[in-house]
DNA sequence: GTGAAAGCGCTAACAA
DNA sequence: TTGTTAGCGCTTTCAC
């Protein structure tokens, strides 16, 4: 029965400079690739490394440097269920990893003003922290101000939507035009036979993520639901009062909508209106993000799926990232890839209250 | 702005001793609660502990201690490709964590056959092991052998069938009801207004984790979808072939299947079915946890819906449950709290050929 | 009951 | 180009 070992302790770098017949520090400079080796010793050094089969232990590393991560986050500010959910979860994880020489923060800066954040970014010093991840649009000023820390060895992800444009290291988010793929087929299954016109009401031009989800969403409505019919997108900056503000109007001008597809936030919007304007027949509505909000629009009925991604999850990968990229270690990317996320009210996870 | 930190490095055991005025010795006693100081000695060092607001370097503490965790998982021996997908991922975060003085195992026992599990488990030396993680059914020997390996310290986590009369100290996998309830939320909203029989495709009757399923779905068929009759299961044992041997006879004698649900594993069978003889009209079909074979299934359309849990995710708990446990510190329920997935042909991950 | 000192695996001065 | 040594935060003998 081979099932457990009797505990054969890993080969160290005692062992590594016992074998090469060399010292300690020899052993760490080929290691850390650090220059100032002859070609000879190093090759020695890595012959008795691959013989052990040498693994570095990277807590004893971490110790032994001294090293602590600082980590920032930048949300945008903005009335915003999701991206409180963001903070929250950030400031979460901030306590468990005290203990893990990680330290995560957490800045808010004006949502659509591209400017600010840019300028937020430029403020950072780059000598008094590891690693930055941002939450915002992709414009020429943030791609240079990214281009900067990047430059001054600070790692960078973006997160939610992604700025492939900059030379941030990593995306963490899910695929926004598969989410929007996904969305019209659920819309188009649960519509069945019925016809008529679809309103996707969206947050901002300047926002990637939503444009890529229209884009998504559109192509499969196209392709597999040619009796329904995708109307130009209400575009509701991610503001609750805006949205139930245009809603009535825009229904009344589009006539037979069966369904809508809210892609961005600003859901209390749409759920107040149908709250209170009893609609004859209330359309098929799908919408992004689980919140306290959509979770209880999923439970009474009002929505009829959500389609998200795990704050928690989204976070934990982005501070995973940072650090990989700070130790230039490798990442594990099926642990790191977002899901998408569809709710229905039956798989809706217990109410933690938001932890 | 508030957002680096001058990186203020946390109090350590050295800082206690100076501020309690008493040795690293004494201090690293009250941490541990181990006996043999004076309660006035220990509630000094509580107190400068508190004042200092220390957290332990648990990294630290395992280097000190040349702690190795031993974590052992099993299996299922069975053709199986989710159990597959499981046994790979283990092998995979296995090769990571050798790094972080964690050694993980896999062993299959025969399926379906409690006693070989039941044996199989009391053959384990508790001292040679840290933790297990257990995907077996429910019963009496099971149960015993469990409680035995609690009683000598092992902890135990129960994986995607629980065992909850045992002494398992957690069980990381999906609500399975819920998972039930989901299929049938879909399957009643993609049929629309159809009506008919739906047959539901079981494994085995030990299997909690199906059982589960089974309830969770009859219940909101009736209660939401009376056009809908759920008939009597088909117990496919997860076998491929008497699937696809028993399913032509099913099917006949009922007439009138508009719906299947494949509750279990064995899914090869029911793509054979479908595949050879070309019903009339096809069932909306819908199945559990996303493999190769239920993939390309739901790429060609012959799956309408998976329902499935991270293989990946599921693994990586189980693990960090395990190593919480030996600690005994506190787990994450947030990070730990296994999604019921739904898989639809849009937001199908890439496939990366099961990494 | 309490303390002093050595050591876990690794890194980083500082010498040589 | 290489080696010696002290020390990261914590645990653990072994004395006192």
């Amino acid at each position: 029965m081979k099932n457990s070992h009797d505990a054969p302790s890993n080969p160290t770098v005692n062992d590594i400079a016992r074998v090469a017949q060399v010292s300690l520090a020899t052993v760490d400079r080929v290691l850390n690739e650090r220059p100032g080796v002859r070609d000879v010793t190093v090759k020695k050094v890595n012959r008795a490394i691959a013989e052990l089969g040498y693994v570095r232990d990277t807590a004893a590393a971490n110790l032994a440097r001294g090293k602590i991560y600082r980590f920032l986050f930048i949300l945008p500010a903005a009335n915003n269920e999701f991206v409180d959910l963001l903070e929250s979860q950030i400031a979460h994880l901030s306590k468990g990893l005290k203990s893990e020489r990680t330290q995560i923060s957490c800045m808010r800066v004006p949502a659509f003003d591209p400017m600010a954040l840019a300028e937020a970014i430029n403020a950072l010093d780059p000598l008094q922290i590891d690693g930055v991840t941002v939450f915002g649009p992709e414009t020429p000023s943030i791609r240079d101000s990214i281009s900067r820390l990047r430059a001054h060895g600070v790692s960078v992800v973006s997160l939610v939507a992604d700025i492939p444009s900059s030379e941030r290291n990593t995306y963490v988010g899910i695929d926004n035009v598969a989410a929007g793929r996904t969305a019209a087929q659920l819309m188009g299954r649960f519509l069945g036979s019925v016809q008529g016109n679809i309103l996707v009401v969206t947050g901002s031009m300047l926002a990637r993520d939503h444009l890529e989800r229209r884009l998504g969403f559109d192509r499969v409505i196209a392709r597999d639901f040619p009796q329904l019919r995708v109307l130009a997108s209400l575009e509701g900056r991610d503001d609750p009062d805006l949205i139930e503000r245009l809603l009535p109007q825009t229904l009344a001008g589009a006539g037979d909508v069966v369904g809508i597809y809210s892609s961005a936030a600003g859901n209390a919007g749409l759920i107040r209106h149908f709250e209170s304007a009893s609609e004859l027949a209330q359309p098929v509505i799908i919408a992004h993000e689980l919140t306290p909000l959509s979770r209880s629009a999923l439970a009474s009925g009002l929505f009829d799926a959500v389609i998200s991604q795990d704050a928690g999850h989204l976070v934990r990968s982005a501070v995973r990232i940072m650090r990989a990229h700070s130790d230039n270690s490798p990442i594990n990317p099926a642990q790191e890839r977002i899901r998408i996320d569809i709710y229905l009210n039956e798989n809706l996870p217990p109410d933690t209250g938001g932890t």
